[in-house]
DNA sequence: CGTAGCATGTAAGTTGTTACATGATTCG
DNA sequence: CGAATCATGTAACAACTTACATGCTACG
């Protein structure tokens, strides 16, 4: 049995919450943990059916009148055992991407005037898309109080909310105070 | 030709600050874009063979007395152009990707009391590795002023650190607050 | 003499993304 | 009738990580 990934992981604490399809995993993770984890039904099935090999889901065929079969997958023991140990273990450091940032700093490469013209653009952008993921947080936020207002994990989750909210005011005051900057390139050179 | 990847604009952006070696390259971009990019030998090298392939960089053969052989790269003027029109397309949303908060999301899993102490560990070294990236930061922030006082893309570089700053801040200002609203589940159940 | 730094690369394995393929039902 | 939603999967490719392989010099 080889060593599981996080992507795996994802997925026995998804089902960790109750029997589920691939499908459904799908849209559950979209809304849940979707602001700082994404998975595709590519990396779904496939993962699905190797946790399924190692004994930590069980899978069982649901036949429903007019739809199609659906394959729901139960976390067992073994897997639910699994998942408690890798929570215990310290999360590894994270490497940073960040591909508007490279915009930013070879931004000013040709010339740093048309140059600070087109940054300003790409953080006009990154300013609306802030905003758009804000709103979507807050959706979140008020589908958790509708749907889960007296489960025991609540506060866990929120805590995750919390966290996006943070870093989305953080970025939008790096936007506002970054095109202040740029500006003044526009101007004084 | 087949089309660039990220990693291979960040060398061409590295390559545009002057000719480098794929080891300069590594050593170069740990401090000045290490805070949101870094890259490995195992990307570098090949990479860099593929934009020579593609006539975006000059390889040349460097000999120095009693040290080894060194290929140095050079940006072509096709390799800038290149890279100027990457400048202008804007950044890919980017997909989420946080293993803490995974473990936070499902840390109440089996026991909110047992699991709000193993988090309230993960959250107080997520607080201490904050510190140390903070103070990288800065030491960056230090030698930008010092070996390139007058460098006319010097404000592009200060931006992304101060982008880092702020997410710095936000990601303290989160754990405090969680770290906080963590005991208040040890107590009150 | 050992370690750290300079210097280049390959190979293997793992992961992740994208496109494709299929087919039923429900709703407007 | 067409579009959207439900539902499962594969194949091909692209990207990334890690370990391995080599060998020289300078310094303490």
């Amino acid at each position: 049995m080889k060593k599981l990934n996080q992507s795996q992981f994802a997925l026995l604490g998804l089902l960790s919450l109750g029997p589920r399809s691939g499908y459904d995993l799908k849209q559950l993770s979209e809304w849940s943990v979707g602001h700082f984890w994404r998975e595709g039904y590519g990396q779904i099935y496939p993962s699905l059916k190797r946790l399924a090999a190692a004994g930590l889901v069980k899978r069982s065929t649901e036949r429903n009148k007019g739809r199609p079969e659906r394959m729901v997958y139960t976390l067992t023991a073994r897997g639910r055992k699994e998942m408690a140990a890798w929570l215990q273990k310290s999360a590894a450091a994270e490497i940073p991407r960040n591909e508007l940032l490279m915009k930013v700093f070879f931004g000013g490469m040709e010339d740093t005037r048309t140059g600070a013209k087109n940054v300003r653009k790409h953080i006009a952008d990154k300013m609306a898309q802030c905003e758009r993921d804000m709103e979507e947080l807050k959706e979140t936020q008020r589908r958790i109080e509708r749907e889960a207002a007296r489960h025991p994990q609540k506060p866990f989750w929120l805590m995750t909310l919390r966290y996006g909210e943070h870093m989305i005011r953080a970025r939008i005051a790096w936007c506002g105070e970054t095109t202040k900057k740029l500006n003044q390139i526009k101007k004084t050179r």
